[in-house]
DNA sequence: TTGTAAGCGTTATCAC
DNA sequence: GTGATAACGCTTACAA
């Protein structure tokens, strides 16, 4: 368990220890007998350079710090392999951590990373205050993903989630529907941008808005559609505030004995896994996840490398997906 | 972003280096009149020690090294949670990192790993080839999640697929059904377990066994019960290699006109999100997954204090969790 | 092209 | 209790 180090390569090929590390980071400027030697005494120790005493001794690093506000949700999955293509692409490491959505332990989370000194800093939908942020940013270049910020020395990437839910709506009017209600994600991630971007949409078609308080879980969902079906008022179509909840409205729907799309058309946000299933097929909004990785890792090494330092905010656009939960209205009474 | 060093706290607290060092690290041996002046002035200056730096000093690593082959499969999501709530406890941190399963890939994940010198490594379904394994074995203290090893220096945590599939054919048969098939899923990991504990439980109830081939995703699913309608001969019960799986065998028996549970049974395997949603309501075996992760951080840190140093060898009960899919054979005819 | 030597930010070992 | 000072494994002027 003992390592080799530099000088055991550089006593092992004869040569001194500056000449080891020369060939290591692939100099041009050495022989190529020597560059042989070193290579093959490396190899016959089973060498390799130390990350840490590296960026130690040099003064730069080459790590990148990723803080999942939840490894569970998928959604973040593909927000670090996004990260991870860019960031492997052009030299850097990723290390990755995560506080399970309390700001007590993302704190934490957030002091580790830093004390490893890295290039950069992406936060994936951090609950943690302002302050905390705004401390972090003072020390290494910081990216938001999933959130938005003012703090000036603060990159963030999000969703148009105004957009998302107007793209929703647009897709039931052209169907021909006209009674289209929302049901809400209350205080959650970007439940704001939805609810405007859903009055905003039903207004410019002269719709008259109909907001159900919910939240992101498929559970509400149901619990929403019922409460709508003990109102005797069903609408015609739902947008909820994502797929999880869509889910639930289709299956409260389905045991109160209405078909989907037939009677009621039902579209998610996000397409997750989950909405691709055949057995789910639902329509819904696709958030272009690996993109917001990509940019936020290219935002970090922009200012890694010096080439910019007034920030960017990122508002990506979201697409349409349209697959079986949505048809014309009265498509039942057929 | 030129941040404090221990020096900078030294000079402004009037002490030395070494003092500083001591309070940082929790010394009982300094007057409490500098340990509050030092701790002063680190908060004034936001300093927080340089990881790489400390363990570089101390020839200590307080890091582990995680490989997760897939962040796209929440299972690994609560392994690591296991893994991280062990190792925070304990004052270890976590760096994370991914290889997408692909052999290449994962390989530089594990030498980018093994550049910080972590104390320990823990490899989540990893797909390299065993050499790999054992030579990053020989860096320092490795346990497999998922993936079974002979290696003499390598823990390994496992679930025992053998007795999930058990407890699926008892569930079954105690309802009452006799001819129960299984779909396989093919060279998928853990696969094989699976199966021997499928023909072993037909076995000792002297059921004819029915293997179909099929794969981990719920396109295979409903493939292969397509084949099973064409052939004319239904089971009475189906025990699918995994959760995703089984949907897409529900999907595909409920466009052919059965019903679940009323004419065929479903169980599927892991107990993921998805089974749980209402909408699916799916009986399945589960994982004891966040013990995954605490065993494995538990071998790792044995090693690491040196109280171990065979291999252990952990098999994990699950566990039968009944929902919506199972039910009394031929109650659909009544 | 290659070697020497001075750091990098810590901890650890001694003295005092 | 506290403070010098030598490591730790590497990079980087600067010299040769």
């Amino acid at each position: 368990m003992v390592r080799p180090t530099m000088d055991d390569v550089a006593a092992r090929a004869g040569v001194s220890r500056a000449l080891v590390s020369l060939v290591m980071r692939g100099s041009p400027r050495v022989s190529e007998q020597r560059r042989a030697a070193v290579l093959r005494a490396a190899e016959e120790l089973g060498y390799s350079p130390h990350a840490m005493a590296r960026s130690l001794a040099s003064r730069t690093s080459h790590v990148l710090g990723v803080m999942v506000s939840d490894l569970h949700n998928a959604f973040f999955a593909e927000v670090v392999d996004g990260l991870d293509a860019v960031a492997t692409e052009q030299g850097f490491d990723l290390i990755l951590n995560t506080g399970g959505r309390r700001p007590a332990r993302e704190r934490r989370a957030l002091r580790s990373l830093l004390s490893f000194r890295p290039a950069g800093l992406a936060l994936l939908s951090p609950v943690v205050p302002s302050a905390d942020i705004a401390r972090a940013a003072e020390q290494t270049s910081v990216v938001l993903v999933g959130r938005s910020s003012r703090l000036a020395g603060v990159d963030t990437v999000n969703d148009d989630g105004e957009r998302g839910l107007a793209l929703a709506v647009e897709h039931l009017v052209s169907l021909g529907h006209r009674r289209i209600a929302h049901l809400d994600g209350g205080g959650g991630s970007q439940a704001a941008p939805r609810r405007r971007g859903y009055l905003a949409a039903m207004a410019s078609h002269g719709l008259a808005p109909r907001v159900v308080a919910s939240e992101y879980t498929d559970a509400a969902g149901a619990r929403a559609v019922r409460g709508l079906l003990d109102g005797g008022d069903l609408p015609s179509a739902i947008v909820s505030c994502n797929d999880f909840n869509a889910v639930g409205v289709i299956s409260a729907l389905e045991e109160a004995g209405f078909r989907v799309p037939a009677d009621v058309s039902v579209v998610g946000y996000d397409n997750t896994s989950l909405a691709a299933l055949r057995h789910v097929s639902l329509t819904t909004i696709d958030q272009p996840r690996n993109e917001f990785g990509r940019l936020a890792a290219e935002a970090l090494l922009q200012r890694v490398r010096g080439e910019r330092a007034e920030p960017v905010r990122r508002l990506l656009r979201p697409s349409l997906v349209v697959r079986s939960t949505t048809a014309p209205p009265g498509a039942g009474r057929a």
